[in-house]
DNA sequence: TTGTACGCGTTATCAA
DNA sequence: TTGATAACGCGTACAA
């Protein structure tokens, strides 16, 4: 391995100086420069990144964590377009990175959890889909000296960033436009998330009570923890009686579709995240499609800004209120 | 950040005592085996593993390199269970990894690639889907001194080794259950791979030659780049005069199936590689099922052989010939 | 059985 | 403008 003293040694300068040159500093002679940048290029010398860390005492390193069930089909899509940006990103801000998943943490308590964290030396967190990460790894990272950002979360604190879309106003968007793109829509059936006080799940819900006020339906609520299977049972058993089935994801979107096929009717249905395994339904399904790898590259944008002093903020991301089909997705 | 100088004051011990406790060395007595101990315990100390790393100069970084179109859906599902498990394994055996896509060296030049790999300090790679990576990128990692373990792909040299099932036995077995069920086999469709010189495309041909000889059936053989549209383009001009259609890949097998609907037609059609998307198309498919989270394990193993000095080789793992359902897998 | 001293590759300080 | 030298945190040969 090519170290910095065979650089030294063949452009006939100190160490020191070296460095200085590849580091940019000013006050080094043009002769000298270009001594040590012709010995650089002849050696093929590279900076061993681990002596830089320590030497310039700079130990971030960050935790991917992937919420959910990553293993699920739909879920792979979104991970990967999460993690190739994060990826990318992470060399170009030099920051080391491990990935994880949210459930690795589900039978850790709190304090093991942090412990974890400790013996891996992470400081950093960028947390990926937060509404499906569990209730102690939340915990674990609130009490600690963590810099956080969460992806696809709308919450900020000192030391905490989010990046996510404004979900109420895409959820309004996408059902109206399903809602006016087909006339009949007394009764509108809408797959819901987990019953609890996810601010996600709440806001979807708040945009669909709006849209009903304004057009005036009758709305049906389900609630279905975001599963397909779920989804299926609940459209084979109310489907008949709705004229349109919005869903909060498209997962949901997904069994909807097939229990509709199987009951041998149709019912315009919508989703919510913009995968494409909803054109695997043969059907045109209108979602909201998220930029998954930008949120990504903003998550790291942020994170630096946390690690610069700067507070935590809420960044907001556009989105794309579009139709899937089969023949657009393959290739 | 707490040191081994902190432990070594805490414990009325010098730092190299400490460090003779944290790792396991013989002749230190129980007694100040315990105050390091309870000095590291009360600290909650853990070694800095860039200071690690820097003082046993051990270097050794992996770069795992996703093979294909990792951005399509079917792929995603197979990547992220490579990763998945590599990420475990890179903590087990205290590897820095990094994670790269094929693609992005799909403009470069083999000397741009052995930069980049220089650049990012580079020893170890595991490529993962061999057959789908470019030419440049194979000749750059074959020229240096790379340890090198490649999945789903049957060659080993010196620092090579490479992991991967029996695929012409896989083959042949999911061809012949998938005719054995099904009494009218006149003629056979197989849509290949990419028509190249790829061993594990023609192991497959070869297990399908065997079969034909062995059942005497016709066979016509398309060669599709593994592209989904181009499976269905192929099926709806061909599917009619077969009587069964098998696939080198699921992805196809879905195109395949999806052609078939559209013309109002059934064939049985099999596929290989075991994904759930394959569930989706909403009919039973015989496929391959790959154990990848494993083979990335047994990945990792190979490429600890290699860097403790031993010779490259082939291990050759376990799949199952099995039949995917959309009800087994969703949730 | 324990402690001293040095090296790993780099950056940063300060004297020259 | 340059160079010697002390960190950074840890492992380890060698002396005690």
């Amino acid at each position: 391995m090519v170290s910095i003293n065979d650089v030294s040694k063949k452009a006939g300068v100190a160490k020191s100086t070296v460095s200085k040159v590849l580091n940019n500093y000013p006050f080094v002679s043009d002769e000298t420069r270009k001594k040590v940048e012709k010995a650089v290029k002849e050696l093929r010398y590279v900076p061993n990144s681990v002596a830089v860390s320590l030497s310039k005492k700079n130990f971030n390193k960050a935790a991917l964590i992937i919420g959910g069930e990553s293993q699920f089909q739909y879920a792979a899509e979104i991970c990967l377009q999460y993690l190739s940006s994060a990826f990318k990103q992470s060399k170009k801000y030099n920051m080391d990175v491990i990935t994880l998943f949210s459930e690795q943490f589900s039978k850790m308590l709190r304090e093991d959890i942090i412990n974890f964290f400790r013996a891996e030396h992470i400081n950093c967190i960028i947390l990926y889909g937060y509404s499906q990460v569990n209730k102690y790894l939340c915990e674990a990272l609130n009490s600690d000296g963590f810099y956080i950002v969460m992806v696809d979360a709308d919450f900020y604190s000192d030391r905490v960033s989010s990046v996510s879309i404004n979900h109420k106003k895409a959820q309004y968007e996408v059902a109206k436009k399903t809602i006016e793109e087909n006339d009949i829509h007394n009764i509108i059936l809408y797959l819901a998330g987990k019953k609890d006080d996810n601010p996600i799940m709440l806001a979807k819900l708040k945009a669909m009570e709006e849209l009903r006020k304004e057009l005036g339906f009758q709305l049906i609520v389900k609630y279905t923890n975001y599963s397909e299977k779920k989804a299926r049972e609940l459209v084979l058993k109310y489907g008949k009686d709705a004229h349109i089935i919005i869903c909060a994801n498209d997962i949901m979107a997904i069994g909807s579709v097939f229990a509709l096929t199987e009951m041998d009717i149709f019912r315009p249905v919508c989703g919510f995240d913009g995968i494409l395994l909803t054109g695997y339904t043969q059907v045109a399904v209108n979602t909201v499609k998220q930029a998954y790898s930008e949120m990504s590259i903003q998550a790291f944008h942020e994170l630096n800004r946390l690690l610069e002093g700067k507070l935590g903020r809420h960044k907001e991301m556009h989105y794309e209120v579009t139709t899937i089909r089969y023949m657009d997705i393959i290739r």
